[in-house]
DNA sequence: TAATTCTTTGGAGACGCTTGAGAAACGTTT
DNA sequence: AAACGTTTCTCAAGCGTCTCCAAAGAATTA
């Protein structure tokens, strides 16, 4: 049906090799005047080189792929995905690169999703948060596969990129403790996520840095959710001691808390102040708008982008891989005091 | 590097279509001692089938192409489009297809993308609210690729899925009429976009039905965006006879809305109600949360990915192509009466 | 004019896989 | 023993493109 170079070659009646040195400006000259007729006919009939066809023999396929978190349905609605798609997309085209994302339905294809990566489709993968369980990236490694992550755990030869998230962590409860708190809870993310137990890890470390002592009910766990976010903070204020401030792991969190306390008669941040991290455009949709610490979702995307095409290509990528993070102080903070007065 | 189905049957001393037999459980029949035998070499080797070598002679790639908006940049932040991908990606990894999403950074690279849409690398297309003036789509189906819209405008030939715009619309005006309001404005979407048209003459209509009077001032253009509806905002509220009630045709834009409301010292729905329309996670997340028309986008996702793959598979689809729309009552609407006396 | 060099162009092999055509081996029937 | 059907397998032809190699032609030199 769509024609070929051949059909080019045929109808002008010169080779199959000089239509394509023709098109492609190849590494052989072809001369201008042969140049112009077949670019005439190419545009006639309407030829598009096979992309497959030229995959198979170049072995590139300029396309890299894209594995999100491995999470329960819906995964597309995580506007930390969002955002990260978001850097990818933007730079992926800047550099002339197609998009394969890949989907996955069922733990039981784990193994049909990791010859995927590797099936030929795609010059290299980023993976976007992957969780610790995850075997797929190593396999990809161990083929030899190009391949980077975002937020991920630190792993022998796969460049990572992430948010100085001990610097964010600070930020926050600097912030909060600046104000006056000193009962400062924390709603973690899942755990298995590298940012999650990070930020779980700098919470720790920046009350111990402030003698504030430890309370284990403190931390509750969010799951990264709205819903999660919901129930930490039900939790919380259950508590016979409840915190003043509650800094979470990502906004979603600090939404679902936000209206969680609000349905529980609390003002924020009258009653309860609320520290979020990401950035999200949400957390400034809200109300209160949330205090959070921006991490710079979409350039980590690009730079992943960036890095990606420069291993495909056998270069060092030139790229930081740690990105600063920066508190917006907005509505739903406030210092302790004046209401308990 | 990678191995290849040649290096099994050499290991086995079988011939090559033996092999593939054996590994596809192949139009021929193989010996179940032989099969073990090849499926026991592959694991060993680590083999992965390449999928470009096999695009190359069945012809099919099991992939399928996303077209997004072509707005302007960061397109990837809105909530629309994330709920359109949330369901095609979902079915579309029920289905075993692949997803690969067009990437287009500038008008000049229109043709560029043009041809992508048709090198082979995917059986079939999916344009996810394309512009009146978008082109490709028609392309595509003058080149026989199969393809269907979400959002899109009728096209002859094209399958397209939306939502019943004119009985949302409707839906959403007679709750702001039955509420007591008459002077309801509109905030309306980009208009080289087809929901957009329809929202706005389905407003058109409702005045018309109810035997309003049509204001000229009553309808700005709000480009679908938080930004956008902020500024239509604005405008309304510095009439001379500015409207009880404002109807916007996303959600977005009634956020925007909101926000500018309340920065003019507005509130909501005290001193003007808004209604939005999509359903959008983040419309229940704002205060106060938004009245809203629902419309199931991520099922409207999957049913496109479901009438594609028939399409592709050459049967006929057999989704209705028409979702319906639904109310959803919530805080930032109510009668306009009880604060004007 | 013949020999040499340079330029241009066509032929053909690969890339990895699928699959139809047909060969070989075997057992069964007449 | 011949004829036949089955089963099991090999051969080889592609799919559309890129690119090396060599052949043909043109230009230069002896």
């Amino acid at each position: 049906m769509a024609s070929t170079i051949k059909d080019i070659a045929k109808r002008l009646n010169i080779s199959i090799s000089t239509v394509s040195y023709a098109l492609n400006g190849g590494p052989r000259k072809v001369p201008e005047e042969v140049k112009a007729k077949v670019l005439a006919v190419a545009k006639e009939l309407n030829y598009r080189p096979s992309r497959v066809a030229r995959s198979m023999v170049t072995g590139r396929s300029d396309t890299i792929g894209i594995v999100p978190p491995d999470v329960i349905d819906n995964i597309f609605l995580s506007p930390y995905l969002h955002m990260a798609l978001n850097g990818v997309f933007n730079e992926a085209g800047r550099l002339h690169q197609d998009v394969l994302l890949f989907t996955r339905y069922s733990e039981s294809e784990r193994d049909e999703m990791a010859s995927m990566i590797v099936d030929g489709r795609v010059d290299g993968v980023i993976f976007i948060a992957p969780h610790f369980s995850e075997r797929d990236i190593e396999l990809a490694t161990s083929l030899h596969s190009a391949c980077v992550s975002i937020s991920g755990f630190p792993l022998e030869g796969v460049h990572t990129f992430s948010v100085e998230n001990e610097a964010g962590v600070h930020l926050a409860l600097q912030h909060l403790y600046d104000l006056g708190h000193r009962k400062i809870a924390h709603i973690a993310g899942r755990l298995d996520m590298h940012d999650a137990i990070h930020r779980l890890q700098s919470y720790q470390a920046f009350l111990r840095s402030q003698r504030i002592t430890y309370q284990e009910e403190w931390v509750t766990m969010g799951q990264f959710t709205i819903e999660g976010g919901k129930r930490a903070m039900n939790t919380l204020l259950s508590l016979p001691d409840p915190p003043t401030a509650v800094f979470c792991a990502n906004d979603e969190m600090a939404i679902g808390a936000l209206m969680e306390a609000y349905a529980l008669g609390k003002k924020v941040p009258e009653e309860i102040s609320i520290v979020g991290f990401d950035g999200s455009p949400d957390s400034e949709h809200v109300f209160p708008t949330i205090t959070t610490v921006k991490q710079p979702i979409s350039e980590l995307g690009a730079a992943a982008v960036r890095a990606l095409c420069a291993l495909i290509e056998g270069r060092e990528p030139e790229d930081r891989s740690i990105f600063p993070a920066e508190l917006i102080v907005r509505a739903s903070t406030s210092s302790p005091m004046e209401h308990v007065s």
